[in-house]
DNA sequence: GATGAATGAGTCTTCATTCAT
DNA sequence: AATGAATGAAGACTCATTCAT
């Protein structure tokens, strides 16, 4: 068994990342034992720990993958020329969420739950989540911007603010999807739409 | 020797709770070990048994009281007479959490994280919040009906969806607030008002 | 089972000591498992633990004990009045060394071979035999100048060397003894008297 | 594909040898893994097994192969003619061990202590240790044999129990040197010559 | 009623050894 | 012959829970 190709070793790695998704969505984080992982990777303990040097990693790289997973399913949505209005584009993005958790052991709403409860005590697994979500949240800004240019939204707006509602409202599509389980994608940009029409008097 | 009075026994339980929430909270609710309670709580292992018949119970305990308190606080900013705006009235709620959570040890923020996380395998835990989270919903929809009533919105919105995206504002400044830690009560109430601004086009 | 009495704690840590110990002989420290040592001294894994917390805290305390007991055990010869000659001391040592090390599962001479060799890389264990080791050497150097005041040895001789000689006979007598497995308590004291043997040349 | 030539199998076994030496000496028999060894050697792990069949017979070959560098280090010294004082020649072996030692990844002492603790639960080893040490203090004896005949030690003394004693003060040197680390070369010798000097009182 | 010492199943991880390529 | 990835038994240690006193 000589030295194993560069793809075999990135297979095996993602064969053991797949196992490991699978089980921390089933029963959690910390209910998920290695031996539950070294099971469902149909490999062997010494083999998974030589991909992955302790379970620490494998939950940092969980996580972290279903991060950057997210961060393409959600990019070009961002990138849409021309941008859809601020409604349709919450729409859009809770959709996809929604779409991609359909695949069997891959719900990105319950790995996103368990990363967020897990940062609090991880430094490192937070740092990670901490500069995605800024990041994410960094291209709404620039969404924002762009909508209050074509005078979709009010020219001096605070766009930093507007972000931060807008990604609280995926968020919180995440939290009442999982939690809740009654909120389809559309509700939350219906609920979006209704808050903004124009009536006669100013909030 | 007579039975402990009623008032000992909620004491006790009490004391229990509050060692069990700060544990909790500071460690996660895996990493807090029996004995970090039973230490914190300055009882015996034997005495918080009597109490709490296993750890389980005692995060579901944890989780439903912090629950409880949550409805305490909000409750009444629900039920201001008159109905301040939607803006104001996130702003208000935000700003109790925050306010709430200053308190050494009582960060609501971070055990609902930790108690989402949970309810995924904790199915009584589920359903506890659950109906928590439905029950506000369902105030929340009250109020928007008086706001359409009152004609701060449309008439005919769908209330139950903008009941959804209140909440979803809500419990996604909670995600940003404990993993960014940069979203201040009212960034949301701005951002929410912006978003709400007439301009020429429709969305 | 209430608050343990301090004596009892003692024979519990004795137990379990003395459990270590002989199964650390028997099978040396990086053979004998922590299950072994459970086993021996008949109470559960937590138990063990919650006297020693650590496998290398056992070692260490079997170790210093065995010193402990080692000096108990050698100073009253060192302070024996009037001092007998260099060779009878020397017997006399070497002669407590072997009938404290007849009793099962104590031999002092098998628990310092295994105590050396873990000292090279247990810096704690190192200083605690090193004090040991330099302590005793100094009791040695004291007498070796009640020798020379005495005149059984000469006035203006080195008396650390001289005591550094000594303990290297004593150590160098357990080494044989344990290895070879031919050496009796009385050969290393006739050796040194023949080879203090005045004769006409000298050295 | 011819056969690997007998020299360069002898070239491979030294250098794998050598790394498990190293190793060995610098974390110890049990802390040392087959990877350390395997990876200071620059081989395989196959390539490693097929000249070792295990560890066990590793340590054996290491220890063993240091007890014939010390034969060869010191069988010199005890042919020397005209043979030099007990004192002198202490001296000189003692030197000879430390002069050895001060290569990098060679110390003998070292090497000896961690034999001693591994020879109580390998009886092979322990048989290979015992016939060194008895075939080097016949050497011993034998020089003792001819001090006698020379008349620089008495004629009718016990020449194996001053052998003995000489072997105990080589050996103690060893264990001094290596625990307490203040022990030089000459001190024994300067330490036995004291103890040697003639003074008025038989001992 | 209370205490806290004891239990022991279960966890993560290591590492000597093998064998398919 | 050589390689090094894979194996899996075994080890140290933890911790929710119990129950003798």
């Amino acid at each position: 068994m000589p030295k194993i190709s560069d793809e075999k070793r990135a297979a095996r790695r993602a064969q053991i990342l797949d196992a490991a998704w699978s089980c921390f969505q089933r029963q959690g984080l910390h209910a998920t034992t290695m031996d539950d992982i070294i099971r469902a990777s149909e490999l062997s303990a010494g083999a998974v720990y030589s991909y992955y040097p302790s379970k620490e990693e494998l939950i940092l790289a969980a996580v972290t993958t279903s991060l950057t997973g997210l961060s393409e399913l959600l990019g070009p949505i961002l990138q849409t020329e021309p941008l859809p209005s601020p409604a349709v584009m919450i729409g859009r993005i809770t959709g996809a969420i929604t779409a991609f958790s359909q695949r069997e052991g891959h719900d990105l709403r319950r790995i996103a739950l368990l990363g967020w409860s897990e940062a609090q005590r991880n430094e490192q697994l937070r740092l990670a989540m901490r500069s995605f979500y800024l990041s994410f949240r960094k291209q709404l800004e620039d969404a924002v911007k762009r909508w209050s240019d074509s005078e979709v939204l009010p020219a001096n707006i605070p766009h930093k603010d507007v972000a931060k509602s807008l990604l609280a409202l995926i968020l919180g599509f995440v939290v009442q999807s999982a939690i809740t389980g009654d909120v389809e994608p559309d509700d939350i940009a219906t609920g979006l739409r209704a808050l903004a029409m124009p009536v006669l008097q100013g909030w």
